[in-house]
DNA sequence: ATCGCTTTTTGTCAAATGGCAAATGATTTT
DNA sequence: AAAATCATTTGCCATTTGACAAAAAGCGAT
């Protein structure tokens, strides 16, 4: 819990009363590997923290090959907030990549905290649009670097993500196949 | 106007009189081809509606080259939100791609608007997430397809775009040089 | 119409990447 | 430990794309 409070607090400022009242509402949920955490075509239901493990968001392409679009790892937040927020479908899979524990909010307890704590809208605010501006700008550099480029970028902004999911989910995620991206690999070496 | 009105009706209601107040604040700007409406590095300080034109967002990667990360055309709103509503510098250049005719909003009148009309806040709010949401797709789209895929889901996705602006900003949107991006319109014809 | 400038197309060749299949390695189950 | 399963690496060849340069096309000013 203090690894989320710690977070939110970058982002504006709570008394103690307030803290709590965020503590209460918030669950630990056990996510296993390669199940859902909210799904394509569902309206998302709740917010995530990740206490610990990888959450990859993905879909289907037209050619039907699963592509990974993002990865989040310890201390981020998870959640589609245009889905949660609007109540509209979702159009992405958001999937745990390993074994993740994660702190929840449900939709109901969010909302209340809104109602409730003042600050609270602006400090989701600043966290959704802080954290949708890293997404767009992390993808937009993936589209005009070669693949090694790619991939060493990638080792910067994921150190702790490379070595804990399969090279398949990277690959898709760098957009080369997961043969190229071996082949990468082993030239770096 | 008119068009920015309905614009954001979309997004909620407003009674005459908050549209009236609107209006006011509003300016028009006509910004040549070439010329910025926001400038990597600086803090941006307006909000644009486009009423004519074509805008593109871009920046130099670390071979120096120019790349367009995205398009923005007629009847959108054009702004970092990140950078204007936190007052911090941002990372792109904003660029008028053909000559335009914009909406504006300074930071000033913009933030009056917040405290004077309620609803204004949740508006704007709907529109950035929104906005944001749609690039993310849109550019995580462009990782996994190959060129030619890309060039004709651009197509759709900016149907009045491709005919206006020069080729080569379209060529480093899509990740291709602009060489490969000619040929592959050969190819399609 | 012509000149000068910019943009787009094209040619040639080299390098990067994909597709497919087999081999190797790692992990789990029995 | 052996078998089964899954993930990763590698080989081979075809295809795509890039780099560079030259030609062609488009466009505005005169």
């Amino acid at each position: 819990m203090k690894e989320f409070i710690e977070y939110i607090l970058q982002f504006g400022d709570l008394n103690q009363q307030q803290l709590d009242l965020i503590s209460q509402k918030a669950t630990e949920l056990n996510l296993p590997k390669d199940e859902y955490f909210s799904e394509a075509g569902k309206i998302a239901q709740q917010v995530g923290f990740i206490l610990d493990g990888i959450v990859r968001i993905c879909y289907y392409n037209n050619k039907g090959e699963d592509i990974t679009t993002y990865f989040i790892d310890e201390n981020n937040l998870v959640v589609d907030f245009e889905s949660f927020e609007n109540d509209i479908p979702s159009n992405a899979y958001v999937q745990a990549a390993i074994d993740c524990k994660l702190l929840v909010f449900s939709k109901k307890d969010w909302r209340e905290l809104l109602d409730t704590i003042i600050p609270w809208e602006a400090i989701a605010h600043k966290i959704s649009t802080k954290k949708m501006k890293q997404k767009v700008d992390r993808r937009s550099r993936l589209v005009s670097e070669d693949a090694t480029t790619r991939y060493l970028n990638f080792l910067e902004i994921y150190p702790n993500v490379v070595n804990r999911v399969p090279l398949s989910y990277v690959a898709s995620y760098l957009g080369v196949t997961q043969s190229s991206l071996s082949r990468i690999r082993k030239n770096i070496r």
